[in-house]
DNA sequence: CGAAGTTACGGATGCCGTAATGATG
DNA sequence: CATCATTACGGCATCCGTAACTTCG
C-alpha cells in the first residue's frame, strides 16, 4: 500500500469516478492512476470500484469504507507535515481561506491586513465561492478555514464556531419615500420591489422567514450573490436593497441611505470552521483570534477535541457572540 | 513522505533509539533505515532524532510529536487493511491476544475452543506476558486485545472493558490446620507462610491492600507468576497458597483443599481492551462477546467511540459485572 | 577496540509516461 | 465514433543491501 494509491482512489472518488479527470488533477497520466488502483485492489483483495467492462460505474461498499478511511489517513499525512513545518519555522507556511463575497469584501480586509503584517512569511490564498463550495473546499482540505453564514450543517466533517452576529440594513436612494421613515416595518418593505441576496447566500433564508411569518409576500425583483451588485441595482432604481449591515460604507455609499432593519429580522451568525481532526498551525490559531476576539487558542483547542458539531455548539451555548454592525475599519 | 519512513522512525523510537535493532525488526539493513530517516528529516525540514556525532542520543520535541502522529497514521493503515479483509472474507484473518498465564491457562481455553470452531479460518496467536508487556503489545498493535487484571491504567491508548469479577481461594494441603476452618480470617492466614502471585500479577495488589488495612504483615515466602507454580509449592508444604478461584480445579487439584476467601479481599476485575482508534473485525467483536456475554457488539462499538478510559468507565457504571468463581468448563 | 550510524556504490524493483488496445454508450 | 479504462513497454527514479568509513564510549 502506497500513499499515492490512496491519493488516487480518493481523487477518483472525488471526481465522480472519472479516472482521467483524477489523473489530470494529480498531474499524472491516466494509465498510472489506473495501474496503481488495480495494484491496490489486488493487494487488498477487494474491488474498490465497480466496473462495467472498462468503465467505472460505481463504488463497492468496501470501496466507500476504504475511501473514507483513506481520506482520514491523508489528512493525518497533512497533519504530520504541518507539525513538522510548525517546528521548522512557526511563522512560515500558507493559509487558505474559503469564504463568501460578503466576508472577503467587507469583513476580512482589516483582519487580513493585520495578519500579513504579523506573518509576512505566510502565503495567503482566498477562495471565494458559494457556501456549498466553501464547505466542500474546507471539507476536502483545500482550504484551512471556511467562513460563512449559511449551509454549513450538511458537512459533518466541518466544525463551525460562531464569530459574530449581524443583521441587515435597507438601502434606498436618497429621496426615496422610505428614506425618512423612523422605524421600518416589514409591511413598508413589502410595498416596494426588493433587491437582495440569492437564496443560500448571506443569511437570505432568515430574510424569507421573517416575511413568511407575517404572511407577507415581498416582490423580489432581483437577487445577487453580493452586496456590490445589489447596490448597483438599487442605484438604478430597480428597488430597495436589503443587505448585511457590514456591506454599507457610509462614505463610499453616501448616495444611498441605510435604514436599520435589525428589529425586523433575526440575527444571523457568521461562523468560521475547519475540518475535524486537523492540526492547526500557530498562525492559524492567531488568525482565528484576529477574526473573532473570543476565539482564543485555548477555546479553539477545545473545539479541536470535539467529535460533533453538537459538542461544539454546547461549548458556545453560554458565550456572548458579539454583534457586528458595520465593516471594521482597517488599522 | 513514504509509509516505510514512518514505520522506520516509529520502530527506531520503539527500540530505544537504536537504528540497528530497528532494522533487524523490520528485516532490512541499518543503512537503509538510516538513509530513509535522513531523507524524511530532510523532506520535513526538521530533525526527528538528536545526534551526537554518529550516535542517536534522543528525540527532538518535533520528533516526539511526529512519531506520535506517525503511529496513529500507521494504525490507520492497519485499519484500512482490516476493512478490506473484512469485505474480502469476513471469516478469515488473524486474532492476536495478549494475556496472562491465569487467563490463558484457566479462563480462555473454553472460549478459544468455541472460537476456533466457529472461525476455523482465523489464525490465532496468544502472547503471554506480564501485565506491562501485555499492555505494550496491545498498545503497539502487535496484539489485538489485551486481557488482564492489573496495571492497564498507564497506557492511555488502551480502552479496557470490564469482563468479570473474581476473588481468591486459599489452597492448603489436605490435613492442614486450616482445612477445616469454617470462615477464614486474615489473621488466620497471617499465621502461616504464604505462597502467592508476584506483585503486579493477577490482583496481587488487592491482596496486599487487605492485609495492610488490618495492620497485618503476612510472611510471603514465595511468589510466582502463575497458579501452577504456586500449587506446586503448596504441595511441597512451603506454605498456604492464595490464588484466583478460577485456578482451582476440583478434579485435578483434589489433593488440595480450596477455602473461599471472597469475604477477605476485594473483588478484582478482569478486563479486555484494545487500542483506541482500531477497527475491529467481525470475528473480533464475536470473540469479545464469547469472552464476556455482556460485551455484545453494540456495546463495544460504543466503547470504540470513546476518547478516554473515563468515558468507557462511565458506560459501564451501571452494568453488573458477572462474578466468575471457577474455570468455565469447555463445551 | 567494539558498537553504532552515516556515506558510497551496484543491482533490482517499481513507478511514471507515451502509445496501443479494448470496451462502452 | 468519441470517450474512457486497461495493457504494453521503455526510461528513470528510488529503494535496498553490501561494504567501507567515521565517531563515540
Amino acid at each position: 500500500m502506497k500513499l499515492q494509491q490512496l491519493r488516487y482512489i480518493n481523487e477518483v472518488a472525488s471526481c465522480g469516478l472519472n479516472v482521467s479527470a483524477a489523473a489530470d488533477r494529480m498531474h499524472t497520466s491516466q494509465s498510472g492512476v489506473s495501474k496503481q488502483i488495480l495494484a491496490l485492489e489486488d493487494e487488498l483483495g477487494i474491488q474498490i470500484f465497480v466496473r462495467n467492462g472498462k468503465h467505472i460505474s460505481g463504488m463497492t461498499p468496501a470501496g466507500k469504507a476504504i475511501v473514507d478511511q483513506a481520506r482520514e489517513l491523508l489528512q493525518q499525512v497533512d497533519n504530520i507535515k504541518r507539525t513538522a513545518a510548525e517546528f521548522s519555522d512557526a511563522a512560515a507556511g500558507s493559509l487558505a481561506l474559503a469564504t463568501t463575497h460578503t466576508q472577503s469584501r467587507y469583513v476580512l480586509p482589516p483582519v487580513i491586513s493585520q495578519f500579513i503584517t504579523r506573518y509576512p512569511d505566510v502565503s495567503l490564498q482566498l477562495h471565494q465561492g458559494t457556501p456549498i463550495q466553501i464547505a466542500e473546499l474546507a471539507a476536502k482540505g483545500v482550504a484551512d478555514f471556511a467562513i460563512a453564514t449559511e449551509a454549513m450543517e450538511k458537512f459533518s466533517d466541518l466544525m463551525m464556531m460562531p464569530c459574530y452576529r449581524w443583521n441587515r440594513v435597507v438601502l434606498v436612494p436618497r429621496g426615496h419615500p422610505l428614506a425618512d421613515v423612523r422605524k421600518l416595518t416589514l409591511a413598508d418593505l413589502a410595498r416596494f420591489p426588493l433587491v437582495t441576496y440569492v437564496l443560500g447566500f448571506t443569511g437570505r433564508s432568515r430574510l424569507d422567514d421573517a416575511f413568511a411569518a407575517q404572511g407577507l409576500q415581498p416582490k423580489v425583483v432581483f437577487t445577487a450573490a453580493d452586496a456590490d451588485v445589489i447596490k448597483t441595482y438599487v442605484r438604478l432604481g430597480m428597488g430597495i436593497g436589503i443587505v448585511a449591515s457590514m456591506a454599507y460604507d457610509s462614505e463610499k455609499d453616501a448616495d444611498l441611505v441605510a435604514l436599520d432593519a435589525s428589529h425586523l429580522f433575526d440575527y444571523s451568525v457568521t461562523r468560521i470552521g475547519f475540518r475535524r481532526g486537523t492540526v492547526l498551525r500557530a498562525y492559524m490559531f492567531d488568525f482565528v483570534a484576529m477574526f473573532a476576539k473570543h476565539l482564543q487558542r485555548p477555546i479553539v483547542e477545545q473545539v479541536l477535541q470535539c467529535q460533533s458539531q453538537q459538542e461544539v455548539d454546547a461549548l458556545f451555548a453560554d458565550t456572548d457572540i458579539p454583534v457586528l454592525t458595520s465593516a471594521p475599519s482597517p488599522d
